[in-house]
DNA sequence: CGCGTCACG
DNA sequence: ACGTACGTGACGCGT
């Protein structure tokens, strides 16, 4: 059941005011009250606890709430004073810190808060949402319905209890239902308020009334008829028909406006995500710290740098221990300090100087040593220490290398940061300390090389590294949890540590003679054709530069000019190809392209990488820079390699596995259209996945209202883009220009899909509204990547957003899932001791190199560890391939 | 260092 | 009226 938990912003300000005023006097360092803020914050934090609300609201009155009910009746709330001046003065402070909080506050003209919570309640109400109304004031209570509560604060003892009147409690304490308490008032009055009621009738008289006779109506219509009536006192009898319009006034003006048009619907108040940054800032200027501690946001707080300065170096005491004398028993928060390596053979070019380990005592003792190998050893391959660190990957490999296999990395903060979204640009230490607590490591850094610790001049620097791992380790587990993310974190990244480490470690063996020789005949006829290309130019120009090319293209040699960029004439690959037949140059122009590519990025670029010692190249696996979970590849990009085209493909020749080993290549097939099946549940879908059929043919069958056998291969391939388009956040536009069709034809391919996939068309709505309620979108495994651009003013932007929204669920949880499968073929290859070794991943795509005879055991912990990773509504399938290079693993 | 281009999924 | 297909990385040019 949903709930929505309503405020009574001015209530609660009120009682919040009383309540902390006479115990103590909170204020700012500049003399601002701000114990009705404390209070109301209190007061809030204890119901959300426990409501535990899916929305949110608080009402507050407007100047001019109390006009309606003044014109009905002159004496309504006429010698209230105004609030004193030291609460007034709090109330655009609470809403500033809502603000923040991304809480809803509304505020309507001519209305109290009372008639926006009633009218929101009403509007609400229903059988599936829970609505709490917190309030100090008991005229709420003629609100109070089926799954609709009052919240009443109390403070018994110093602490604040709570209340809840639901329709028993009310006949409970009052005798009458709750509806009939509003005639409870318009007969006995409210002297707080000014409503007169009936002069001479009190609550007790007003509720034995009404217990007989349910309603004023019936009531006065009873007194009317001596009969009916004959057991009121006559003087009371007297009284109320004498004051019968009084009384009635008094009902208006008591009853609780349910009609108000309170302009926002349900989703509008959805409980979002603080902005914690503000939060803080405002918890730090009112002196909150109680709240900071609360919600962890001690780390937020904005206090100066100098401060932390202070702070870590009070702290920190080198200790230079052996390690033999550092009792690390569970837990190893530690750094590696390195520096550059001049061994131009080790994968990483870095050399480990030492290690920095944070022991957890009363002070922050840090422990620098330059440890031996042993010391080393014994730590970091012991299953039971859980290494905690920042960019453990690197530590890995760097470990590895010097014949130390590490186990058991429990916590890498670079990828708990990462987790905590996806989008963060900032990926160094120093980056991430400033951002989450604003701590300026550059401070501390000195710009000699790390010397340690024969003098301690590094002390602070090395102090405040570890300080900052220690803090921010505490930071992002709190916060992973708080996004239900530490599951995703714990479960499939980590473990994806080690795997992509030994990726790196293990790199792809690459025969430079194969390679070079593919070079030279590629550098021969890009001479031969830069020479026939400045034949028919007339003149030798740079053909790489695009600004020249354009100049001869449409200017000397006057071709159609299709599209301009920035810069000039463009001359990518979809525009030449639109003005080939108009000249011979274009089409070597192409070619000169594809083979200057291919000798610059692929040989040129590769040979570089090869490297000496192992003959491998030993590729970065990035687990910490794609906005949707995917890893990538540099130094060199192995992810990018030629496939599609058959001369380009030639460069993977040069891959092959080591002597006696065979390559097994594993490709998921439709990994995306899958997962999109599973996540938008579309029967038709799930239906053609579940028989096993060619998804593009059964796609085109439906779009194109075509027999399945009928379909022809221009259909399928049209239906082939659009299935793309689908997983990519389909326009009309991106898929004309795709398929070169009209925006019309293209629509009416989209609208022909969404009609027959409705299932992905409900999807596609859906997770583009939640996105931009909750401002984010997850992966079936709770991977999150906030989507900002959807709050843009910029229509592109928005668009851009949406798109996002769409593709994210489903290229991501592809992407978990390839995850998944890779730590349990990493697992399983070293539980059954098979000499196989992962070597690449691309997207997915699983490429081992398996000792040949142990090929085949390989080949089935691939196949059953990729498609056994997750039951879906539908199979996952792995395609399976077997070579002796690259080029034929396919 | 931004841009255009092109390689991959 | 707007002007886009999603996610990457490397190379070369030219400011």
């Amino acid at each position: 059941m949903k709930k929505l938990l309503l405020i009574d912003g001015n209530s609660i300000m009120n009682r919040a005011f009383y309540g902390i005023m006479s115990s103590k006097i909170l204020t700012t360092d500049d003399g601002k009250y701000t114990n009705a803020l404390y209070g109301f914050l209190s007061i809030m934090f204890k119901n959300i606890e426990e409501v535990n609300p899916n929305y949110m609201m608080i009402a507050f009155d407007s100047k001019t709430g109390s006009d309606t009910r003044k014109k009905k009746y002159e004496g309504y709330k006429k010698n209230r004073h105004g609030m004193p001046n030291e609460l007034a003065e709090q109330m655009p402070e609470i809403k500033e810190i809502l603000k923040a909080m991304n809480i809803e506050y509304l505020e309507l003209d001519n209305y109290e808060g009372d008639d926006i919570l009633g009218s929101t309640a009403k509007r609400f109400a229903s059988n599936d949402l829970e609505i709490y109304i917190l309030s100090g004031d008991r005229d709420l209570f003629q609100l109070v319905e089926d799954n609709i509560y009052i919240r009443i604060p109390r403070t018994k003892l110093g602490k604040t209890e709570t209340i809840v009147y639901d329709i028993e409690k009310v006949k409970e304490e009052y005798g009458l239902e709750p509806k009939t308490l509003i005639d409870l008032k318009a007969l006995m009055g409210d002297s707080s308020d000014e409503i007169p009621g009936c002069p001479g009738v009190g609550p007790k008289t007003a509720t034995e009334l009404l217990k007989k006779y349910n309603t004023l109506d019936k009531l006065y219509e009873a007194l009317e008829d001596d009969e009916k009536s004959k057991e009121i006192r006559p003087k009371l009898k007297e009284k109320l028909i004498e004051n019968k319009e009084l009384v009635y006034i008094s009902k208006e003006i008591g009853t609780i406006d349910t009609n108000a048009e309170i302009g926002y619907s349900l989703e509008d108040v959805e409980v979002k995500e603080w902005n914690n940054e503000e939060v803080s800032k405002l918890f730090k200027y009112y002196k909150f710290n109680r709240f900071m501690v609360r919600f962890n946001l001690e780390e937020n707080m904005n206090y100066s740098n100098e401060t932390k300065a202070e702070e870590i170096e009070k702290q920190i005491t080198i200790v230079n221990k052996d390690f033999k004398d550092i009792a690390i028993k569970e837990k190893l928060i530690y750094y590696l300090v390195t520096n550059p390596s001049d061994n131009e053979t080790k994968i990483i070019k870095k050399d480990i100087e030492g290690i920095v380990i944070y022991e957890e005592t009363t002070s922050l003792n840090v422990y620098i040593h330059k440890p031996s190998m042993d010391n080393l050893k014994e730590i970091f391959e012991n299953e039971n220490i859980e290494k905690i660190g920042f960019k453990l990957t690197e530590d890995y490999v760097l470990l590895r290398e010097i014949g130390i296999k590490p186990k058991n990395l429990k916590y890498d903060i670079e990828v708990a940061v990462y987790d905590i979204d996806p989008t963060n640009i900032k990926h160094s230490l120093e980056e991430i300390s400033m951002q989450y607590l604003n701590l300026d490591l550059s401070k501390f850094t000195s710009e000699k090389q790390i010397t340690l610790f024969e003098d301690n001049s590094n002390k602070n620097e090395i102090g405040s590294y570890i300080y900052a791992i220690r803090k921010l380790y505490e930071y992002s587990k709190k916060k992973l949890e708080k996004n239900n993310s530490y599951k995703l974190f714990n479960e499939i990244e980590m473990p994806l540590v080690s795997a992509l480490g030994e990726m790196q470690y293990n790199g792809m063996l690459c025969n430079k003679e194969t390679l070079i020789s593919f070079g030279n005949e590629l550098k021969k006829r890009i001479d031969i054709i830069t020479q026939e290309i400045y034949d028919m130019a007339g003149e030798e120009f740079n053909i790489n530069s695009t600004q020249q090319l354009g100049m001869i293209l449409f200017e000397k040699l006057k071709l159609t000019i299709i599209k301009k960029n920035k810069r000039g004439y463009s001359t990518d690959v979809n525009t030449l190809e639109k003005i080939e037949k108009e000249h011979p140059i274009i089409s070597k122009i192409l070619e000169y392209r594809s083979l200057t590519k291919l000798n610059s990025t692929y040989v040129d670029g590769l040979v570089p990488y090869i490297n000496k010692k192992t003959g491998r190249i030993h590729s970065y696996f990035h687990q910490t820079i794609t906005a949707t979970g995917r890893i990538s590849s540099t130094e060199p990009n192995l992810q990018n390699i030629p496939t599609r085209d058959d001369f380009g493909k030639n460069i993977k020749k040069s891959f092959k596995p080591e002597e006696g080993y065979i390559y097994i290549d594993a490709d998921y097939s439709q990994i995306e259209l899958r997962v999109l099946a599973h996540i938008a549940q579309d029967k038709n879908m799930i239906k053609a996945f579940n028989n096993d059929e060619d998804i593009h043919r059964e796609v085109a069958s439906k779009v194109f209202n075509t027999p399945f056998n009928e379909v022809t291969s221009q259909q399928r391939s049209k239906a082939k883009a659009v299935n793309f388009g689908i997983v990519y956040g389909i326009t009309s536009y991106g898929l004309a220009k795709q398929l070169e069709i009209t925006n019309k034809e293209a629509n009416e391919y989209i609208n022909s899909y969404l009609e027959k996939y409705d299932g992905v068309k409900r999807f596609m709505d859906s997770i583009v509204n939640n996105a931009k309620k909750k401002g984010y979108v997850e992966t079936l495994f709770g991977r999150r990547r906030y989507i900002p651009e959807l709050k843009s003013n910029n229509y592109m932007i928005r668009e851009f957003g949406k798109r996002a929204a769409m593709n994210t669920p489903i290229q991501g949880t592809a992407a978990d899932i390839m995850k998944i499968a890779m730590n349990r073929v990493h697992r399983e290859l070293e539980k059954n001791k098979i000499d196989a070794k992962i070597i690449l991943q691309v997207h997915d795509e699983l490429i081992i190199e398996a000792k040949k005879e142990e090929a085949q055991k390989a080949k089935q912990i691939l196949k059953t560890s990729m498609e056994e990773t997750i039951k879906l509504d539908i199979p996952l399938k792995v395609e399976l391939c077997e070579a002796d290079d690259w080029y034929n693993a396919k």
